[in-house]
RNA sequence: UGGGCUAUCGCCAAGCGGUAAGGCACAGCACUUUGACUGCUGCAUUCGCUGGUUCGAAUCCAGCUAGCCCAGCCA
């Protein structure tokens, strides 16, 4: 399967065209993010891709944090961001840069730029520069400081950098076109005035590259082949090119834009998911209602299936959003092979075995169907009082229910076949205990005369069981989030957040004992919390959705 | 007549002039010690629209239409 022909996307395309045409010798790439806020999914898409790329091609990866506006950046999301793309599985060797560390190379690159009379500084405001650029339609007019000379420009981008202006006061400018239809030529700003203490630089700089000067040359220092980014900077690439055209780099880089990842119906943007977390709508930014990496990994996702995910989605230049479901289907894919699936009681209601000894226990060597060879099997101790699911029983049974109900023969999983037998309820019609008897022969879930059961259905010992706090989290989609009110409030809907507090789980694994809370995937799919990050998800059976475990047949 | 980009199944996505891959989702059947998994089957006579070129067009040309991005001293 994996050796058919998998059709390349467009950058492998341009990448292998480039390679054969001589553009370039090798492949190097680089993953860019600014430290200001946590890696979502979205990154993912990034991180995967470029390191993907350098794999393929022999080539190699950069990790780079660029981090041009110390008014935005800290350094606890260097570390957060360091940590998500290591457990991606996104090697950058020792290639970790800072854009920060080139800043004097920054400078002497305007400087250059200015000697070549394509630079210059400008005294304007922000709001005078605003008001020259022109509009979309109308053509800007020239900045006063455009026929500055440039001992005179010199002069000013040194006392700029001694401090001498205040923020605001004077920026340097590229000197391009002012009425071009490209926004962006429009003598942008390359250097800006902010006293300001940088995370890694210090005190060290007062004034700060714009990420349009930067970026081109962050690029060709490190021998950039290929600079990928998203379809936004569309409209820089002109700009791009300008840079590393006029200050001459023997390789350029090469930028080149794909659609950035959206999934449907789920908040996704960092301003919005920031404002969740300010408002203290979700616990933070690892709340596994989130998208980032930490949330996602925290319910359990694992890097595989994050790598699965963003495979199948595919790398193009139209704007899409990508089905939720694509998602689930991919942590469920990995999963199932390397995590055992144990027993899980959600909604217990009690079953004694009416013909089974009081004080025995049993256990039952259960298979893990794991690829791990040294967690083959697991002991599930079995007793004469259980906790099944209330949903596994029914006292009018629909046609087509084939779990437990008066008279009926069911197989207790990998236990015996149990009989229900009678049943009890409280005074408000609730259904408090089962009673059942087992037929000793089915020992292991077999009956030695051949007869067979339609239903199997999940059990935990009363006795041995863990109890489990199982948090079901709906992902914030725009339905469940609530609406937001004029004044800024939300109404929150609360059902984006269930815990069940009364849930058991198999005592066999250590992991399962180790932990207590419980995430929902979809489909039969539990995960561990894992906000340590150490421990793993898991696989429950027949635990198909919280509300319908199974679709009824529709008998009013 | 600002500029740039994108339009192929409900959702992603191949396709690059020779007669519409694949995945997700969905549906049906089979199998089943998880109503899961697995297996099989079905799911675009049609590629935003309209013309044109061609023996032949999703692919080339022209004109429309729709959506996204751009007027930060953010990235």
């Amino acid at each position: 399967m994996e050796n058919e022909t998998v059709s390349k996307n467009f950058i492998e395309q341009i990448i292998e065209k480039d390679l054969e045409e001589g553009h370039c010798e090798t492949v190097h790439t680089r993953f860019p993010p600014e430290p200001n806020g946590y890696l979502h999914i979205g990154h993912a898409k990034s991180i995967l891709l470029n390191y993907g790329l350098a794999q393929k091609y022999g080539g190699l990866f950069n990790m780079r944090f660029d981090d041009t506006n110390p008014t935005k950046e800290r350094a606890e999301f260097v570390e957060s961001i360091k940590a998500d793309i290591k457990w991606l599985g996104a090697d950058w060797g020792d290639r970790l840069f800072f854009a920060s560390d080139y800043f004097g190379q920054m400078y002497e690159a305007a400087v250059k730029l200015i000697k070549k009379g394509k630079a210059y500084v400008s005294d304007l405001s922000a709001e005078q520069i605003r008001e020259y650029r022109g509009t979309l339609k109308e053509a800007g007019k020239d900045d006063p400081g455009r026929e500055r000379n440039v001992e005179e420009n010199l002069k000013l981008f040194e006392e700029m950098k001694e401090g001498k202006y205040r923020d605001g006061e004077k920026v340097l400018r590229a000197k391009i076109d002012m009425a071009s239809p490209n926004m962006n030529m429009r003598d942008p700003v390359i250097y800006r005035v902010a006293h300001m203490t940088h995370h890694n630089t210090g005190g060290t700089w007062c004034i700060y590259p714009m990420y349009d000067f930067a970026h081109p040359i962050e690029d060709a220092i490190e021998g950039i082949t290929h600079s990928i980014c998203t379809l936004e900077f569309e409209d820089h690439r002109p700009l791009y090119d300008w840079v590393v055209r006029e200050l001459a780099y023997e390789k350029p880089p090469k930028q080149i834009e794909f659609a950035k990842l959206y999934l449907t119906n789920v908040v996704t943007g960092k301003r919005y998911i920031k404002k969740l977390v300010e408002d203290g709508i979700v616990d933070g930014w690892d709340d596994p209602r989130l998208v980032s990496i930490a949330a996602l990994r925290r319910r359990g996702f694992t890097p595989e299936s994050i790598k699965m995910f963003v495979d199948l989605c595919g790398i193009s230049k139209s704007n899409s959003s990508v089905d939720y479901a694509m998602l689930e289907y991919c942590i469920r894919e990995d999963l199932k092979l390397k995590r055992a699936r144990v027993m899980a009681v959600l909604d217990p209601v009690k079953v004694i075995i009416d013909n089974y000894p009081e004080d025995k226990t049993e256990y039952f060597e259960v298979a893990n169907n794991m690829e791990n060879e040294a967690l083959k099997t697991r002991q599930v101790p079995f007793t004469r009082e259980l906790y099944i699911d209330r949903e596994d029983f029914m006292e009018e049974p629909p046609k087509k229910y084939f779990r437990m109900f008066p008279g009926n023969e069911v197989r207790l999983m990998h236990a015996y076949f149990v009989k229900c037998e009678s049943y009890t309820k409280d005074e408000n019609g609730r259904v408090v205990e089962i009673h059942c008897t087992y037929d000793p022969a089915s020992k292991g879930g077999n009956s030695p005369d051949g007869r067979k059961v339609k239903g199997t259905i999940h059990w935990v010992s009363a006795k041995y069981a863990k109890k489990a706090t199982v948090r079901l989290y709906e992902n914030i989609v725009d339905e469940n989030l609530g609406v937001y009110n004029e004044d800024g409030s939300l109404n929150l809907n609360p059902n984006s957040l269930v815990t069940l507090d009364h849930c058991y789980v198999e005592p066999s694994l250590e992991k399962a004992a180790a932990y207590d809370s419980f995430q929902f995937v979809r489909q039969g799919y539990f995960c561990v919390d894992a906000k340590d990050s150490t421990s793993e998800a898991m696989v429950f059976n027949r635990i198909v959705s919280l509300k319908s475990s199974y679709k009824l047949p529709s008998v009013q």
